[in-house]
DNA sequence: CCTTTCGACAACTAGTTGGTTGTCAGATCA
DNA sequence: TGATCTGACAACCAACTAGTTGTCGAAAGG
């Protein structure tokens, strides 16, 4: 019957999945050099249309990564790094590198200890 | 002429598109806790089939996050987690996070320091 | 005023993903 | 031996993704 997949609002699953792009990497790239950009100029330093940066853009902001920027005087919409977003990321892998060690740990005593 | 999308290898890609999946955080989880797990362990704690479970599996073992288990003397083969398989994910993010926070401070004191 | 630029949609395409069913050969076990 | 379980494929399907082209109205600029 093909299951439903639900994928009820997965925040972690969507900054990950926002991450797994490299465009959308290296955009964050940009943002984190210039502190703020916007469609025009990320399309100037990209093999791609305005239509898919923005896009791209808007998965951001829907994972929470990026947020337009107020003030917005000229034409040209800004968008800036979201505060914080990045930490339940952050903090996952954290936990996980955690256990991931301690199990690691764990096996190489019991290797050290045998029979 | 619709672009290659060659995907030249892109590891970084893999280990957080292999994090993007909850099932795929769920097996992990399991790893972290029992150090060793097997199709058929995984698949009794799914709600997806076998068949399933071994594609997210390989999937794993794609991004390099998971391996087979030495040894394997039943006939169920095991996986355990790779060790230091989430480094390259852990420092992006840590730079990421670090750049982030460099970007707000500028910019929380380009905002104490106006006209 | 006319041209360009920008943002917002929409429609389309090829390839990928997450899942299914089905099949089959080999290992295990009663 | 015969039933069952396992891993390994393959085919299929619906939904999603990353990109495209095209259109349109509003804002800026000459």
């Amino acid at each position: 019957m093909l299951r439903a997949r639900l994928r009820v609002s997965d925040q972690l699953g969507l900054v990950f999945g926002a991450l797994a792009d490299p465009t959308r990497r290296q955009m964050l790239g940009t943002l984190m050099r210039q502190g703020s950009t916007s469609v025009p100029a990320l399309t100037a330093e990209l093999p791609i249309t305005r239509q898919a940066v923005a896009k791209h853009l808007s998965a951001l902001a829907g994972a929470g990564l990026v947020e337009r920027a107020p003030g917005g005087s000229g034409r040209e919409i800004h968008y800036q790094l979201r505060p914080g977003a990045l930490e339940p990321a952050a903090s996952w892998i954290r936990e996980a590198d955690q256990a991931w060690a301690g199990r690691l740990d764990r096996l190489k005593s019991s290797l050290e200890s045998p029979r």
